[in-house]
DNA sequence: TGACCGCATGGCAACGTTTCCAGAGTATAT
DNA sequence: ATATACTCTGGAAACGTTGCCATGCGGTCA
């Protein structure tokens, strides 16, 4: 016994001279004279305990300096506080502000965010991200994708704890929450925009047409310009990198028949067309109107100042970590949609009347 | 045996209906009919086991679908293989890239991430948010700030787990590691470039004084600049967006003495310019020479092409975190700088002759 | 032949917390 | 005065893993 103790105490000064072994709920019952549970009420569950030995126990964590070890709390409770992000896609440009939504969002309701990313495009290595994340006892998934995803894979992998999917449509799968931009909206806010201008021939520059944003955006303005009686319009595939955005511009301007304006996948793409555009000398809007897609910053000051349609990503990752709390405490999943809206700016007006 | 399997059964049916209990170890041993540490034996030490019964174990777990609860094993051993990573400030527009340097390294190294976000200023909160990652069992912690960061304070809380910082020079604590683009000499390439080009009148639009970056890049210049025997050379202060390049430069236009060449704080603000340029009719280069910083994406679309300084942030994150990883080895802290490079594009000449 | 050693494996305790149940003390009802 | 209810507190078990020590086994050495 005695033998025991010198021991202990011996090992723990040793310990002390690299870590100051952090104190646990028993150091912390013993130095207010309470036992363990009533230091795990004082934390857990407020009211419950006597207001004088509830003031012992907090002098006792103050004069410690005693934190929770969350580890133990979620090894014994089932309970984490914390949610896992899956992060997918180079080309999702306004990530910083995604996962400023997520983060803060979290935050708020006290969680914590455990990142993984998901580089490679099978759906198998997206399963085994979600999979990790499971594994570090993370109580939900939420996932930024700019790729349709598969969601009955995912279903069937962890159905254990509720997933939400940012970005990415098309999933049949009623226990997975999602929440999007509303692309096809704004996609049609930009065509209308133009086409209230007067524009007729409004040539569409995409993004590459594997993403799910590229492609929603497509649809909008071949919906809408079909409403509009326009059955031939033409649209060209790019990458959302300026430098598509470029050659595209460039190609068109050979063309036979100009179009007199561009509506393009995402502001970079525009920028590559607003650059193609000074370089042949078209005036812009006077001979071509350009609309881009985002508002990234300092889209404002393009020059011309670039017409846009603004999403807002904050609200879309938020969106999306408050349903996937929501789904935690009972919720249902839902599918929710974020509306854009149009910022018109100085390069977009309306076409030159030709003499044709 | 019979009773015991068909109740097991009937157990995990029933269970199934809610939440499908994850097996654990002691599952997978009576499954292969070994004890429990030789379950963990085979998954943390490989060539202990015999390799017979080490395929019975991976049989089994592969039979149940075993996965390793993470959050026992930290609590035991504590090695969560986690770091934490603390993101301060919003004005960090490469953020994303530096994430995928930083996730990536990581993941490397089977290592994983906890994300905090430091919001507000104070360096009391970013003692919290470190403390709060520790708790979280995280072996190390990468701070990735766009201002100073009172490494004092820190040293202080969590001296248990090494810190890097990404981004913050001016740390006088030696076991702190921390790593930086090196900006003094970004803005020493793009001030030399433009002397280089004959240019003696260069103005510097600098971002918000507050951010340790805008400091570092106005002291390169400044150094620069007064190497070159100009003592009188000025500068003014801006915010990093483009609207505060848009201002300054309207402002330095209608100035008694114009400068022949802008060199401003970052792209974003070179934007700003280049749009107040082009509203006034001043030729870009012809008349001004803007050179920025950073490299964005699409920067070289601009009108003109941007002349501007490359930084690797990818390898900034990377660098942190293996930095990290180092000192988690027992390697000790050092400060390392990342160098840029000067990217010469069309927005940049030799000065027009005057004839002043 | 007996002592000894290395190898493969297993039992038990422990990490720090929460949860279940019980017990002590006081106030209220019978 | 005893039973009942209620409030506050504590003891012990458990979460799933790892680390320490012990055990059985076959072989080698004196």
């Amino acid at each position: 016994m005695v033998v025991g103790d010198r021991n202990r105490e011996r090992m723990e000064r040793v310990a002390n001279v690299n870590k100051p072994k952090a104190p646990s709920m028993v150091d912390v019952a013993r130095e207010a004279g309470v036992g363990l549970v009533t230091v795990s009420r004082v934390l857990n569950e407020p009211g419950v305990v006597r207001p004088e030995t509830q003031q012992r126990v907090n002098d006792a964590i103050a004069r410690l300096g005693y934190r929770r070890n969350d580890v133990a709390r979620a090894l014994k409770s089932g309970r984490s506080t914390t949610i896992g992000v899956v992060i997918a896609g180079s080309e999702l440009f306004e990530l910083p502000r995604i996962l400023r939504g997520v983060e803060s969002a979290a935050q708020e309701a006290g969680y914590w965010v455990n990142m993984a990313s998901w580089q490679e495009g099978s759906s198998e290595q997206l399963v085994n991200a979600v999979e990790r994340l499971a594994n570090q006892a993370v109580e939900g998934v939420a996932i930024i994708a700019d790729r349709p995803v598969a969601a009955a894979a995912l279903e069937q992998m962890v159905s254990r704890i509720p997933i939400t999917v940012v970005m990415s449509g098309e999933l049949g799968n009623p226990s997975i929450g999602s929440v999007e931009l509303d692309q096809e909206l704004g996609a049609r806010l930009a065509t209308e925009h133009l086409l209230e201008l007067g524009h007729r021939r409004i040539v569409h520059f995409t993004g590459r047409l594997s993403a799910y944003d590229a492609r929603a955006r497509l649809a909008g303005w071949q919906k809408t310009m079909r409403a509009a009686g326009i059955e031939d319009a033409r649209h060209a595939e790019g990458d959302f990198l300026a430098a598509s955005g470029f050659r595209l511009a460039q190609e068109i301007l050979d063309a036979d028949q100009r179009p007199t304006a561009i509506f393009t996948g995402n502001d970079q793409m525009a920028m590559g067309v607003l650059s193609a555009l000074a370089q042949r000398g078209v005036a812009v809007p006077g001979e071509m109107s350009v609309v881009g897609f985002d508002d990234i910053a300092g889209s404002e000051y393009l020059v011309p100042s670039l017409t846009t349609i603004r999403q807002d990503f904050v609200a879309l990752g938020r969106t999306s970590v408050e349903m996937l709390l929501g789904m935690l405490g009972g919720a249902s999943a839902e599918h929710r949609y974020i509306a854009p809206t149009l910022i018109a700016r100085a390069s977009s007006g309306p076409p030159r009347v030709t003499s044709a």
